[in-house]
DNA sequence: ATAAATTTTTAAGCTTACTTAAAAATAATT
DNA sequence: AATTATTTTTAAGTAAGCTTAAAAATTTAT
């Protein structure tokens, strides 16, 4: 399966997670650079494959075979996120970047000794789950976006949900960072801002930051 | 540049460095595994794009640009080597072959990382020097083959010059690794042939194997 | 030196992964 | 419900990177 092929699958797999939810070829095409006419091709002669359902103005659905697929690109994308946070002082948006290109050149032996190296990492620097080696995400995801969080509470950064380099470079300046401590001091509901306390600074934050921002209540 | 192009400017470059020395496009077609006319076609578009020059039916050469081209991707090949090398329980074999995909989906700055955290090194674990980031070669190589090293005298395993799998494995199941020790206990000049002690152990290797094993001397 | 063998080049054709432009279907709006 | 706007599909075409087959040049052998 070519690079193009991977990428299409793994778009349509988290376009369907995503909560825009939309696998239409022209969304898939979106978030790819291609035309959409493009995308509709493709995704026809994946369906020859077995790997896409495709009906005619649906949504596209990813068969077992597609899911798995999925899930292997998305996992070796994860671990080599995970490896280059652990060995290189790169910003989180330049790991990305690094692992986009990585995840399709990597042997499935070379993602088992990368996790095994890891201790079998189940969340990458993100916060994403790593899939295992069957495909299967095994854990729970309990955290919630800051923008839902309660005044006065704490929680502890679980997922930087993004993959813009500015969003990382304001992260990274004022240490939201996966597993970090936050306290929500206010919540501005009709401007939809969240005033959060980190690292004894105060800082506010917009609706666009905090629905990619999620936490977990620290117990 | 694609991957097909970079692999055909490394081709040149390492037929070019070979003793074999046939940069012909009859030759990069038969390590690339392409037909000739396939080669002649890639000759023909590069030499438009100034990396190779071109001249009816005869050797391939990289100009100053593909020359560059081939040491940093000769780089980033043995950067990878040398870091896998260290993390990972593999097979130089195995090795070779991950790296052989990651070295055209690897960035400068990626590079530049790799080769920090390694402490920047000088050669790969098949002894190959690594080309720094200028594409330079620095250092000078003084090994030779164990076919024509001196009976009696004692060598350091400089380089292993191969990719082939059943030769790793007979190395790494005999201690014929970079770095260790070597005694010359025979040479059997009529058969081509050469006694070695090595962990005390005593092996006999033909001239296929002494040929692409290289020492140096033991001071 | 010439004939035979080999290699290189040209030519025509294929597949993949795109493109743009127009046609067809769906979705939104009044 | 009909019109308009948007999206999807079809159709035709392109570039990259290959292939095979035949022609041209070079190399080898006699």
């Amino acid at each position: 399966m070519s690079v193009a092929i991977e990428n299409f699958v793994k778009a349509i797999y988290k376009n369907g997670k995503s909560k825009t939810n939309n696998t239409k070829p022209g969304n898939i095409a979106k978030v790819l650079n291609i035309s959409s006419a493009a995308a509709t091709d493709m995704a026809q002669k994946l369906a020859a494959k077995n790997v896409v359902i495709y009906e005619k103005y649906q949504p596209l659905k990813l068969t077992e075979k597609g899911n798995k697929m999925a899930l292997s690109i998305v996992r070796k994308h994860r671990l080599w996120e995970s490896l280059l946070f652990k060995l290189f002082d790169l910003s989180l948006h330049d790991i990305h970047k690094e692992a986009e290109l990585l995840e399709h050149q990597t042997s499935d032996l070379l993602a088992e000794k990368i996790s095994e190296y890891l201790g079998n990492p189940k969340f990458d620097p993100h916060g994403d789950p790593i899939p295992n080696a069957d495909g299967e995400i095994t854990t729970i995801d309990t955290s919630i976006p800051l923008s839902k969080a309660q005044e006065g509470k704490s929680y502890i950064i679980s997922r930087l949900i993004s993959s813009d380099k500015e969003f990382f470079d304001f992260c990274s300046a004022n240490g939201l960072k996966y597993g970090n401590t936050v306290t929500i001091s206010k919540q501005f509901i009709s401007s939809k801002m969240t005033q959060i306390s980190i690292n004894n600074n105060t800082i506010v934050l917009n609706s666009d930051f905090t629905n990619i921002i999620y936490v977990n209540e620290n117990n």
